[in-house]
DNA sequence: CATGAATGAGGTTTCATTCAT
DNA sequence: GATGAATGAAACCTCATTCAT
């Protein structure tokens, strides 16, 4: 799950049980981290079994091996829980979306704007590795409404699609992409992007996770098309 | 008390095929319609604001100004009920997938491909007059697992994503198209076919609606490479 | 079923809507027997098969192939039902064990009397030619509170002990049984009569049905004891 | 919403034999055993007043003076309930039967069979001074099909009449008692000696209950025939 | 008259949350 | 701190009864 920051950092501004005994880093500190990390991973199991909102506290705690007053130690509900698994997914997302947009920004000529988009790319990849159930539920719960628990969820899918309009603002800035309205070609290759990595992550036949980034790359750059055609049928909107 | 099975259980799931009294455009018949009509829709409109697993039937029925029980002489639960929303969409994406893949098949010039395609846009577009609100929530509720009332909606995401591979395969099979793995460019265009159709039944600034088919389709055929471009980056995948 | 006599005499008393058009016996007044009948009818079964309490009404109506409105036609309530169903057993009964105390009343001799208890029993085992299930139903719900539908029941239940009580009596009272608690043998007699019965309807082995009636007999008047014994045990209780 | 099946199943009907926190003997292993003695001191009250099927689970947390959701945390259903609350009857009517089994076994004389028959006797008459309502409720509910929450009780039914049949037959082995079928002779003492059960236990006049096992032995070894009488009648059945 | 649609009280069961032990 | 027992609102579903068609 590779927790990056602490929960209460998280949880700033909840309304959590104040004023924890033993300082941080003490063992007080340690096995409080650990308790959670516990949750959250049986959470984690249970909400792609079953779905988010049919997995009940009673569920994780069980299958935690813990009380059921546990729970609330630590969390104040299921969408505290979820926005803590989702903690760190979310702000490498951010931090890489971020970078992105800014060295498109700065990308002058084509080439670097590829290269900023296969960065990209090897960037989530990353994630594939290393929180590969946090990308599965996210793609699971991540449409709909954001009632309760699934809110955090929905909240990264909006950064997604913010960062990706505007990363394909800043390459028609820069005059380096076909003119073709923003929006409309930000959203498909998110969307595409996220339909081809529930299929890695569903295993099904999509060739190597790795080489997806460069696929939807050179596909959302080239099309389709066959190369011998000349009839050209690009044409802008 | 009770316990004892119904006999009505062998109706289960099914519009209740049996025969009515009052025949068929009488008042009886006519209510019956309307009621079924009064409790899709109520269920529609709460299913897209809170979403279907948090919809209870009594939100429905209170909604559709009728009594509880009356659900259940209708629908056997909130699964048949989705089912029968979802009936008429589904089959006339099923006709125009079926009659796409097949056009394709019999495709024999790119000309007569980017009909189909072309085509089938205009087909699902149709869809967008007629049924926006069940788009949306097919849109909502169709990634996860099929539980429950989730079931049938999912079903249609399957059939779309098979049906789009079929197309691609067909299409390759004919030699219309770069040479990509079916696969990944099916779900890719699926993925961001079913993005924007969000982004528009979402009111997202995407342009007009029934362009975007013609836009998808240039999109996926010659990319977002600019045209003045000449250093080519397409490869095989 | 064997109705002796009309539904409307057993009702008597019972507010049901009143003034039936139709004289008795003609066309109106006969559908509305059969309709009773085949609604009684349907009733058993399933009563036998589900028992008393866990039979709806709908399931009735279903089961005789008629709409559940027409149950409230004839019926007041599921109690008023079995009442009606009963009622010709529970004459016939009533008649059968009124005879019998008289026949031992007038018995001067054991031989009488035993003349007498052997006609009841013969008696009693045309039922189980005529209404064997009614009998079982009888079995089957007998027992504990008369609550609601089962009302009907129990008070035959209490006709049967209360008779029984009042022939052992009239036994005694003339002298023809050993001096033993009037109570305790009835009650002994009918208990066991009930337990045979109820093996007999449900195809336990206890050998030919209409020879336990003289079974029954011999056992209560003789005992098991081997005939061969010369320690006689009989006190007086 | 939920669905998802509560680890807890597998304890279903099982007194919930995981380990509880607080040792036993300690406050919360007490409270536990409490609660559970006063939600089945009201239901068996409640059962026997209303009848097993018409006494719901409300009625009975109500009656207990607990929350509804308790009920739940001790049994998981009416059926549980009422085995835990026939579980010690159940075994000791086993035990007592199985023992007299082996006694009438092991008999070679009419007087240690009849001394056999008295200790069972005496041993069953110890139920009424320990357990009365249950054997009321025994005696209501043992009747008709074991549907839910009365299958407890019938097997306890089934399990009476089993023993009662094997005991016969093996008097009969060893001949002790006049030729007539076992089955019959049984289900004859088993239906007298319930109904005077009920007798007793519904307070009706049936003399000291406690002399009711002896007088049974006497009424079924010698019968009820007038001890003056000569002319004999009995025959083989 | 016959039909089955409508009603809503009432039953079963689950679960988030609090709190005594 | 940890545990799981208690609570009761709320979900699901059924059914006797009434009544428009």
């Amino acid at each position: 799950m590779s927790s990056g920051k602490s929960q209460d950092e998280v949880n700033a501004g909840v309304p959590l049980p104040v004023e924890r005994p033993g300082k941080p880093g003490g063992k007080r500190d340690k096995n409080r981290k650990e308790r959670i990390r516990v949750l959250q991973e049986a959470a984690l199991i249970l909400f792609l079994e079953q779905g988010l909102a049919a997995t009940t506290i009673d569920d994780i705690t069980k299958s935690a091996g813990t009380a059921k007053g546990n729970f609330y130690r630590y969390f104040s509900d299921k969408e505290d829980l979820v926005r803590g698994m989702m903690a760190p997914v979310m702000e490498k997302v951010e931090r890489d979306l971020t970078r992105a947009v800014q060295a498109i920004e700065v990308s002058r000529d084509r080439q670097t704007m590829i290269e900023a988009y296969e960065e990209l790319g090897r960037q989530l990849a990353v994630l594939l590795g290393s929180d590969a159930p946090i990308l599965k539920l996210f793609l699971q719960e991540s449409r709909g409404g954001k009632n309760g628990a699934r809110a955090p969820i929905c909240e990264l899918s909006e950064l997604v699609s913010t960062k990706a309009i505007e990363m394909t603002r800043r390459a028609h800035d820069n005059n380096l992409l076909r003119p073709f309205q923003a929006e409309v070609s930000a959203l498909a290759v998110v969307g595409a992007g996220e339909r081809l990595l529930a299929a890695v992550l569903d295993g099904e036949n999509v060739g190597d996770p790795f080489q997806l980034p460069m696929a939807i790359t050179s596909l959302v750059l080239d099309g389709l098309r066959h190369p011998e055609s000349t009839d050209n049928y690009a044409r802008d909107y």
